[in-house]
DNA sequence: TGAGGAAGTGGACGCTGTCCACTAATCTGC
DNA sequence: GCAGATTAGTGGACAGCGTCCACTTCCTCA
């Protein structure tokens, strides 16, 4: 598998790719490693080698190794809000409608597991932060993107607007709400309960689902 | 740091130490290791160093390093349950009484906060199995050990038995309540929010608490 | 047009996990 | 009590990794 989009064969030319494409094909070798094998499995040499270029020019790019697995982290990071935002936005009913943020909430939890479970890979590499940075940090200046946890602040306020959440247990429902998502996830994913079967995973998320829902009355 | 129990110096004969001792000593250097490093720092070489053997030596009582790991995992996983048990016997009051069971509770999750914010690496080592292996399989074959979850569904039963968690919520809530405390360790200990201050951590904690506490009424 | 920086190459170093061949200490059966 | 088999260690090697330094070549801009 290769990343390289302008291969340049028979002359050994240096430079004739555009502008930020090692760097980007870098970032994308790396999101491919990434997927199939973890963060572990994102290893800069293998990445040079997808791009199609000797290791080396990787620090022309990046400090290290940690440093190009930022940035994936940040991509599988980007990934998983994306899905999670395509999610709610499939959701039917206008805002304010009590069934339907309801159904926000759950369409947002289960893209998250869902998410962890067809790309466990990706999953592990987004939460897998080698260095400090703050969450969501803008990648490349674009102004903030949005996070993850955005987006289940906005499905919860919703749910105060539409009454199914008491306002005063609202404030900073977010965090146990979160944890006890990402922590299924962590479980059944790559921790001690990621080889129980199918229906029993099933069962899991649903016994969630009651779970957060009796929360919220 | 060495952890050589039988150091042999002066000769350079081999098999001095007891039966067991290296292999011990291979699996107390990686938790130190592990300790201060996470999953990633217990590097097989460095055990077989401060064991005071060489490299080789490990393959006699590991198939690879991935084994080694595994054993160091079941270690901190130990030791995690220890922690759990110490603090659920350390909550006076008698088996059935209400009060008492919910201080249980409580110290059960607060033990599992506690130890992934004071061992960070040991914590993140306990569920980083490298290999595909049953939640807490018998370590040396000394019969079943009892593991975090066991702690945790004692203390569950008790509640109920002492009426305050309704029979009728108790199958299964296991699981969301075990997600919710980890996946609050994951996210603010190795996660997005490991650099939140001291006391928005504790804020965060004592949210976990009343929402875990609601979810039992 | 020419200087200077940016981006890629080449070679090297130390570290890792792992394999193979070998040897010395211990255990076992007679 | 000793000979053979087993076990547990040594020694040397290999490929792959991240990273550093010196060098070259292309592109940009004054």
């Amino acid at each position: 598998m290769t990343v390289d989009q302008s291969a340049d064969e028979t002359s050994g030319v240096r430079r004739r790719r555009p502008r930020g494409a090692v760097r980007d094909g870098l970032v994308a070798a790396g999101l491919e490693l990434a997927r199939t094998g973890g963060p572990d499995a994102v290893v800069l040499r293998e990445a040079t080698r997808m791009v199609g270029v000797v290791p080396n020019a990787a620090y022309r790019h990046f400090a290290g190794r940690d440093e190009l697995l930022a940035a994936v982290c940040r991509a599988a990071l980007r990934e998983l809000a994306d899905r999670m935002a395509a999610a709610v936005a499939r959701v039917r009913g206008k805002h304010g409608d009590p069934a339907a943020a309801r159904r926000r909430l759950h369409a947002i939890g289960t893209a998250y597991l869902e998410f962890a479970r067809e790309e466990p890979g990706l999953f592990a590499t987004a939460f897998a932060l080698p260095t400090r940075h703050d969450y969501g940090a803008p990648d490349d200046g674009t102004g903030q993107e949005r996070t993850p946890l955005d987006h289940l602040r906005a499905v919860l306020d919703e749910l105060v607007d539409a009454g199914v959440l008491d306002r005063r247990r609202r404030a900073g429902i977010e965090y146990p709400i979160w944890s006890a998502v990402h922590g299924l996830a962590v479980l059944t994913g790559q921790g001690p309960l990621r080889d129980v079967p199918d229906a029993t995973r099933r069962h899991l998320q649903e016994r969630m689902r009651t779970f957060i829902d009796e929360s919220l009355a």
